[in-house]
DNA sequence: ATGGTAGCCGCGCTA
């Protein structure tokens, strides 16, 4: 059977973390990765050594902050879309869509929030807001579509290491969570749910407090599926032996396969 | 509730 590959990761400074993409690149063989917190400008990207690992990219970078791009090794890619329209464009650079292997990808990086009581919570409902227009306007046009990358929301209890501690704070307070509910109820699926309906698994650790050797993690990162796609889902897992590695990024890949 | 760590053209901000 023929099966296309995606992954999301939020490497946390590409610059520090190439040679763990490089090394994982090789290892995984991915046909799509989607990648967040570049944390530089796309004229910085490093394309000849993408290239060299056999890949194409598209790149939506911003200088010290946030930046997302896909890493590719079809040959085609269209009709890329990096802001959401209609609204003024937003200088910190947190998503970039492309039709890739005929499959419509929403890489995207959800604003962190910081906290409830901030003014970068009220940014992350409304960012949350336009993408879940863009997204009712997308799956009307692309039946096959698959949004992914670091959500900064965890769906569900099980998806919490401590759900007590956690209820109310940014990353599972009910706003947040109802945000993400909206944008499942467009017609997307949880593809890591979904295969694996009662894991407990996680995306993300806190470099501090030893939090990924205690596993006091949370799963934030995310692939979501159009119904059409999800019933072409084979496998979704996570990743996390990058986690474990010298200097790793914060959070661990999620990977999927489909059937093509 | 605080503070712990990591990255950034840092000297505080963001996560």
């Amino acid at each position: 059977m023929k099966r296309i590959k995606i992954a999301t990761w939020n490497i946390n400074s590409l610059r520090v973390r190439l040679p763990h993409v490089l090394q994982w690149l090789r290892s995984e063989q991915p046909d799509v990765l989607a990648l967040q917190e570049l944390k530089l400008p796309t004229e910085d990207f490093p394309l000849a050594a993408i290239a060299e690992a056999g890949y194409q990219a598209i790149v939506n970078g911003q200088k010290t902050y946030n930046g997302v791009a896909l890493l590719y090794r079809q040959t085609v890619s269209d009709d890329t879309v990096m802001d959401f329209p209609g609204i003024a464009l937003d200088p910190q650079r947190r998503m970039l869509a492309s039709t890739i292997g005929g499959i419509r990808i929403i890489n995207v990086y959800v604003p962190n929030g910081e906290a409830v009581t901030s003014d970068k919570y009220q940014y992350k409902l409304a960012w949350l807001k336009q993408l879940t227009h863009f997204l009712r306007e997308e799956l009307s046009q692309y039946p096959n579509l698959l949004i992914l990358g670091d959500f900064n929301i965890a769906p569900e209890e099980i998806d919490v290491y401590d759900p007590a501690a956690w209820e109310g704070h940014v990353l599972f307070s009910p706003p947040e969570r109802t945000a993400l509910r909206n944008i499942l109820a467009l017609g997307l699926s949880d593809c890591f749910r979904a295969k694996n309906a009662t894991t407990q698994a996680f995306s993300w650790w806190d470099y501090r407090l030893n939090a990924f050797k205690r596993n006091m993690g949370l799963r934030i990162d995310l692939m979501l599926a159009s119904h059409h796609l999800s019933n072409r889902c084979l496998t979704c897992v996570i990743d996390q032996n990058p986690r474990g590695w010298e200097r790793p990024s914060d959070h661990a890949p999620v990977i999927a396969e489909f059937s093509t």
